[in-house]
RNA sequence: GGGCGCUUAGCUCAGUUGGUUCAGAGCACCUCGUUUACACCGAGGGGGUCGGGGGUUCGAAUCCCUCAGCGCCCACCA
């Protein structure tokens, strides 16, 4: 049955994948081989897939199923985060769409409503992730709030807590007043903004006089406790020990001194809001000055604040600067650009805000992961990424793990009484009721005189153990699949979580097994559009990717993604990619259909033509397959694809098959097709990583296989070497070929028209032409004769001199402009090295190698030289 | 404000320790071609003073300085 022209990505994909799940050929056990493991940056349970998602599995996919077929046991886990605050989020909206505010239910009825959309949600991307070929480990698929990874997670947390690490403080965090939570302080995006600075007078208590602050935030001001100066600041030693009454609530503060004021900035008079500044709270402390809070939760004004109760920060801002201006107050408004805290998830400005929270020590704990990278222990890759991760790592700070959230991990820490300190850490409510009775003396204390803590952890602290806890590393250190898996190989992601998980991962690897979680970090780039925007929904310039997969297939959405984004490089996403990729799916395609149409002949024998080509490819191929194996070894992805495509392309379609194509109506030779199908599954076997679908496709087309035999599971080519002079000799008749290809279309000689050819100038051009060139006849007709100079059109090849006798065709003037021009060229190159030659500095400085290649450039340009004057001269000129 | 990186053909990018005429690839473009696998094709071609300037060197896309433009990360100046 004649195969389609066109190939027909849709029903074949599915067929593949559907017969590699069937067959178990992604599902991976301990066993006596090698691993090679990756675990999947887990998308968000709830998410769908987008390009973001394509680049990262492609990669991971590609690499996957090379090492499957280099014979490594292969194990690429799935998975899904429970992404707290995201799918919180998402549970809210849908509620309240419902007409249910969260506020009205019990934790326990929300976490139903949770658990009820991650069922329903959950996953689609993993399905998704099927359509793009995604060899993944579907029987490991893991969520971060299983059972044992939710266990994992408080195991880790009652363990950090009992050494110390982790520790309940009242703080300055992050406060998102959208979602009502903390953020750590990777989740705070910094945005300038357009504000206004504005200059306040607050009176001196007991005098007319004033003294003039600078603000940003004039609402925060029925939260002052103190107005700072700087102690050497000279035009403030009248106010030193002196009170100034804040405007509006007319409440008296006192001046404090300190030289965390800058004299430079606004006045160099600062007012102290400890409740709503870091730095405020840091004097505060200093200056035992009192905390007045004056925002609710919800970021609007509480009691504090006067008649603005109630009325959210920034109307209140405008309102209150309002009534300072019409009480005189303001002195002036200037123009100030200042760096905003945004919630990386809800968007919400955030509120730096003072509460009991859970933090994690980080700096003993980051010094292994630290050391890890700098040592290449764990190899970034691009290494520009090395720097970045050095300098968070050296200044890393404290982690808020808590988050005001229901939807995650539960903090094991319960309070048998009312005051701060009244808790204990116990992995279960039973050993925190016998801590209980410890720690109070209170035997008659009973799980119901117990409140657990109410915040969940943040989703990154179940994470950050994802390469352990996926093999149940942390329940059982000890298990055979952790011992065996881990560390895993190499993990593919993005730079912008290189800090919230990536480090993390490491410090977590170090402290729970001390070992890496993984030898090799690939950081892929952001994909953008043609504009360098980068993709997202919101501004709707994210093509949806199971659509890109309908129109060019799978396979040629993965060659689109992969041909050009070099790590750590965004990639500019055009669409035109994934017409090329599955362009070069096609002429795949059509070169099988090329082969698969043949009628094979026992009794035919090989052309002599064909064995030369087969020879040639199969060094070819070892040559490009040294290449690829270098281009791996590197991460360099992209230039893999590059190689093998034009290995592909150019080599065996333009080059191998035109040679060895029987002529037509004629069968091939039994012997010259058993050789191309031979060099047909080497490259199957080289593309199938690019290609899944479609490689699987023409190898189970050429020959019926069992399981065992599938392309997936096949070997990769062996390396065995290859003959570079062969090589040469080819390269060298393919110049000829495309010279004379070139005189064709100059003077309009037909491809049917036979050529006769001469050499000149070199024995070893002659020994070339017996040997492959006169055999290239069935390309391009060619004859080879041994002719005089007169009235020849020339071409060049390397250094010697090749010319067609074409008598009647040739433009004997234009040729002689011709043949001048190259004269002076090469006269000019020549006196460029001989130029070389005659400097000493050059010839004593300069390594012997470089100084034998000129002197070998000037001879062949000396011998280039005579040849064209000989050519000039058959000519008449 | 600190740190890192980038600027090479119309586009996306290679160019390893300075050294063959080293200025490259893919795509796009132009010309010509095709009843014989593929127009998602074949053959051929044009196109860049390697961001500007200066320096080191026998020799610089490559090393140094400087200027311009762009990007990223980090940072408490209200």
């Amino acid at each position: 049955m004649a195969l389609e022209a066109k190939y027909n990505a849709q029903n074949v994909e599915d067929k593949w994948y559907d017969y590699w799940m069937k067959n178990n050929y992604f599902h991976s056990e301990v066993d006596e081989r090698e691993p090679y493991t990756i675990v999947i940056p887990p998308p968000n349970v709830t998410g769908v897939l987008h390009m973001g998602h394509m680049l990262n599995n492609t990669i991971q996919d590609v690499l996957i199923r090379r090492a499957r077929l280099q014979g490594y046991n292969a194990c690429w886990v799935p998975g899904t985060d429970h992404a707290s605050i995201a799918t919180e989020a998402k549970v809210v909206n849908k509620l309240k769409q419902e007409g249910i505010d969260k506020a009205n239910l019990s934790r326990e009825e929300f976490l139903e409503h949770a658990w009820e959309w991650t069922h329903k949600h959950g996953g689609i991307i993993l399905e998704q992730l099927k359509k793009l070929g995604a060899s993944c480990d579907w029987d490991r698929t893991s969520f971060t709030m299983d059972d044992h990874m939710s266990a994992s997670v408080i195991k880790v947390f009652v363990d950090l807590y009992r050494k110390g690490n982790i520790y309940r403080g009242y703080r300055m965090v992050n406060w998102d007043p959208q979602a009502k939570t903390t953020l750590s302080d990777e989740e705070v995006i910094y945005e300038e903004k357009q504000g206004n600075l504005y200059y306040l007078k607050y009176q001196i208590e007991g005098t007319d006089d004033f003294v003039t602050i600078a603000t940003t935030r004039p609402e925060t001001i029925l939260g002052d406790t103190a107005v700072c100066i700087n102690p050497n600041d000279e035009r403030y030693t009248h106010l030193k020990g002196k009170r100034v009454i804040v405007p509006i609530c007319n409440r008296s503060i006192p001046i404090i001194e300190d030289d965390y004021v800058t004299m430079e900035f606004g006045t160099g008079c600062l007012k102290v809001t400890p409740a709503h500044d870091e730095n405020d709270k840091i004097l505060g402390d200093k200056h035992g000055l009192e905390v007045i809070d004056v925002l609710n939760d919800d970021a609007t004004l509480n009691s504090f604040g006067m008649h603005y109760q109630g009325k959210d920060r920034f109307v209140a801002r405008k309102e209150i600067a309002k009534e300072l201006d019409e009480m005189g107050v303001v002195s002036k408004v200037e123009q100030h650009n200042n760096k905003v805290g945004t919630s990386e998830r809800t968007g919400a400005v955030i509120e730096p805000k003072l509460s009991d929270q859970w933090f994690l020590k980080m700096k003993e704990l980051a010094q292994p992961a630290l050391d890890a990278v700098l040592e290449k222990d764990v190899h970034l890759v691009p290494e520009k990424f090395i720097n970045t991760y050095r300098y968070w790592m050296e200044n890393v700070r404290d982690w808020n793990i808590s988050r005001q959230l229901w939807w995650g991990q539960q903090i094991p820490a319960y309070f048998y009484g009312d005051g701060k300190e009244d808790f204990v850490v116990a992995e279960s409510l039973e050993e925190a009721v016998v801590l209980s009775k410890e720690a109070t003396g209170n035997d008659a204390l009973t799980a119901k005189d117990l409140t657990q803590d109410p915040d969940a952890l943040d989703t990154w602290f179940s994470s950050w153990l994802w390469p352990m806890s996926v093999f149940n590393g942390i329940l059982e250190p000890d298990n055979a699949e952790i011992n065996y898996y881990y560390p895993t190989n190499d993990l593919v992601t993005a730079p912008e979580i290189l800090f919230f998980w990536v480090a993390r991962m490491i410090i977590a690897g170090y402290e729970y097994r001390n070992e890496k979680p993984f030898t090799n970090v690939y950081l892929t780039g952001i994909v953008r559009d043609k504009q360098r925007r980068k993709m997202s929904k919101s501004l709707g310039n994210s093509p949806d990717p199971i659509e890109l997969m309908k129109i060019y297939g799978a396979d040629g959405v993965r060659v689109g993604m992969l041909l050009s984004s070099p790590a750590g490089n965004d990639l500019m996403f055009d669409e035109d990619l994934c017409k090329q990729g599955s362009g070069f799916v096609n002429k795949i395609w059509n070169a099988y259909r090329l082969i698969d149409g043949w009628e094979i002949s026992e009794t035919e024998a090989a052309t002599e033509t064909a064995v030369i080509a087969i020879k040639w490819y199969k060094n070819k191929f070892q040559k490009v397959l040294a290449e690829i194996e270098d281009h791996y070894s590197k991460y360099r992805i992209s230039d893999a694809l590059m190689s093998t495509y034009k290995l592909v392309w150019d080599d065996f379609c333009s080059w191998l098959l035109e040679m060895v194509k029987p002529a037509f109506g004629r069968p091939i030779a039994a012997a010259t097709y058993a050789a191309v199908i031979e060099v047909l599954e080497d490259n199957l076997k080289i593309l199938h990583p690019f290609v899944p679908f479609i490689s699987e496709e023409i190898w189970q087309h050429i020959t019926p296989r069992s399981t065992e035999e599938a392309l997936i599971v096949a070997s990769w080519p062996e390396a065995s070497g290859f003959d570079a002079a062969l090589i040469e000799n080819f390269d060298f008749a393919t110049e000829v070929i495309s010279g004379i290809r070139t005189i064709r279309k100059e003077k309009n000689i037909s491809f049917k028209d036979t050529i006769d050819l001469s050499v000149i100038n070199s024995e070893k051009a002659s020994e070339r032409f017996d040997s492959v060139i006169s055999k290239l006849g069935n390309i391009d007709v060619l004859n080879y004769v041994d002719q005089s100079l007169e009235g020849a059109l020339t071409f060049r090849v390397k250094s010697n001199e090749y010319f067609i006798p074409t008598s009647g065709a040739i433009d004997v003037e234009a040729e002689i402009v011709k043949l001048h021009e190259e004269l002076k060229y090469n006269e000019g190159f020549l006196r460029s090295v001989q130029g070389k030659l005659k400097n000493e500095k050059f010839v004593n400085g300069a390594p012997e190698q470089v100084v034998a290649n000129e002197r070998k450039k000037e001879a062949d340009a000396l011998a280039k030289i005579e040849t064209i004057k000989a050519s000039l001269k058959g000519l008449g000129a």
